[in-house]
Formats: structure tokens, sequence, C-alpha cells
DNA sequence: TATTGTTATACTCTATAACTATA
DNA sequence: TATAGTTATAGAGTATAACAATA
């Protein structure tokens, strides 16, 4: 309820609104986060579970094992924080951590039996709860969000380069020979 | 870059990309909102100022005085961030704070002959720097996920009701007997 | 030297509870 | 008792820098 809604719309908006709705907008995404993360609740027994670890989960449910490096770049998680996280998942039995023999750099990673339980019984959950409208809205979403950042971030008086590292993911194979570490 | 833009757009999205989509969305609106500080950052001088602080500048800079209830139901910040913001506002020299005589729990709110060019400079930049399309970007974003958060809100598994309680302010006047705290 | 991952720290915003002062 | 505001604490997620191990 911000000065944005108090009459018409779209039509009228001023600058200031702009500000509102980034607040305002800022929350309701906590709030729908919140919304996601009860689902894993349910899924999972636990009620320790965020959004990314969600994120984690789902995504190495779709991969027989997975490079650290990959899940970096597909979900965009902070590297420090996706140490955070995959500790955590591993301290709950979800997750097995391995070093890739091949770049013994590297991290790979898979689910566990309950791991890949809950995962699937979560995306069970989404899919019977969220319905194409919710989904088209989430899409829309970031595409809006993006053209904004977009088109402030070629302005003249920020000449600072954000730096948009995002590499897509494709090269993992999932069949390279690991050895346990935790 | 995340699993949900590989091929099909909207047409084949599955539940799966709605976290991924989810987490995305998050990291460009912080993208955004450090777009919208850097704004702040060269109207004030200072880097200090987030986003949450212009709100509360711009919100002031529209009423001679404002009582702390109704920026808090205004902007939807925390009352304990509240409190935060306006110290530190205040300790910079872009606010004063006041105990209305009228009702002394009551703190208002006023922008300092500082504090007010600033907001008028951080306006400017945004009136300059945005336009229609962004506007109407981020009024699309936030009905796009109050649906989804609505939606899934009214559904069986989740009982605990979401405490909204929002509340429009329209009843500040501006005009009462104020004394001088901070 | 460059890359992968970890550790540690600081920061922003939220949520909660306990508290003061006032009504 | 209820309301306005403050204080303190904990939490999630980000950013940054320093570091280790490996390539």
């Amino acid at each position: 309820m911000s000065a944005a809604s108090t009459g018409d719309e779209a039509i009228d908006m001023t600058d200031v609104d702009a500000l509102y709705k980034m607040a305002e907008v800022s929350r309701v995404l906590r709030s729908a986060t919140s919304t996601i993360e009860k689902f894993v609740h349910l899924a999972s027994g636990t009620n320790d579970l965020t959004l990314m670890h969600c994120l984690v989960l789902v995504h190495l449910s779709r991969k027989a094992s997975c490079k650290q490096l990959d899940l970096k770049s597909a979900t965009g998680i902070a590297p420090t924080h996706l140490t955070k996280l995959v500790d955590e998942l591993t301290h709950r039995g979800f997750v097995r951590r391995h070093r890739s023999s091949w770049d013994r750099r590297q991290i790979i990673l898979a689910l566990t039996a309950p791991g890949r339980e809950t995962a699937l019984r979560l995306l069970t959950s989404l899919h019977e709860l969220t319905h194409k409208t919710q989904l088209n809205a989430i899409e829309e979403l970031g595409s809006s969000l993006k053209r904004f950042v977009s088109t402030t971030a070629n302005d003249e008086w920020l000449d600072r380069g954000s730096a948009h590292t995002n590499e897509v993911d494709q090269l993992d194979r999932g069949d390279m020979i690991v050895k346990p570490i935790n």
C-alpha cells in the first residue's frame, strides 16, 4: 500500500513511485521465497532449508552428479555462500561431496538417497501447487527487472561496468571418476 | 543464465524453473537497487545511503513533516530498521527528529535544508534516467509476484495466515506543534 | 600465473522479543 | 490495556579479501 497505489495505476506513475515499487517488490519477493521454503519444510521434515538449499537440491536432482562450479553458474549463488550451503546439506545427509580425480581442484556433488527423495517430493509439491499463471508471472518478472537494470546500466553517469560474469553451464558430464571426501 | 533460458521461453517452463527465476529475480533486484543507490551517492556526496535511505528521504521531501508511523506504513520498512535509518540520516544532518506535543509517543520527522536538496537532486536524477518502460516494468513486477504469493498463500497446505497489516497513510497533517529532540 | 574452493568479516534487511514511555 | 518507538539478537544473502591446493 505504498503511495504508488493511490489512483491511476501505471498511467500517472511518477519517478518516486519507482522507489516505492522497488521496496515493495523486494518485500513481496521475500514473501514468495518463504512460500516456497514452506514447501521444502513439508517435503523434507526439517525447517532449516532455505530457497537456496532448494535450488541446490533441485539442481542436483536433475543430474547424476554435478561440479560445484556448474552449480555456481547455474544458480548464481555466491561461491562463499555455496560452500556453506553444501556444508549444511552434507551435514543433513542430503548431499555427498567428492573431489574430482580428473581435476583435483574441483568438487563433485551428488545427492544421497534421502536427498533425492526430498528433492523429488519438493518438485511434486511445486508441480501440484503452482500454475502456469504463476510461472509466467515469475518469467515476466525477471525480464522486466533486467530491462530496468540494463537500460540504466548503460548510462553515462555510471562508469563502473557491472561485472556480469554469467556463463552458461553445459559441460558437465557427470561420469568421471570421483573419490569421497567428507 | 539459469537452466530456465535453454529453449522455449515461457512455453516449456517447468516448475523447477520457478525456483531458478526466483533466485535470478532476487539477484537482479539487488542490481536495480544498487543502480538507484548510485544516483543517491552522486546526489548526496556520501556513499553510505541505501535504497531504504532514499525511500525515507524521498517520502519526507513530499511533505512538510511526517509522523514516523506514517513513514512506516508508506514504505513498509520494519520499525526496528526505520529507527536505525532515521538515526543515520539524522547523524548525517539530513533529517530532524521531533516529538509530537500532541501525542508524545509519536515522532515527527522533517528534512533539513541539505536533506531536502539531496532528495530533490535524487528525484531529478531518477526523472532524467528512468523511462516509462522501466517504471512499467517495475509496476508489472510487483503485481506478478503478488499474484504468485496470494495464489499459493490461500492453499490448504499453508495454514499460517500471512500477517498482512498494510494500512494506507493519509492522516498526516504536518501542522501540529512539535519540539526538537535529537 | 590462473583457477577452484574455503575462511573470515562486514553489510543490508527482516523477524522477534523485551523494554520504555505515553495514551 | 494498547500504541509508538527503541534496543538487542538472530537469520539470510551478498560482497570482499586473503588463503590453500591444484592446474
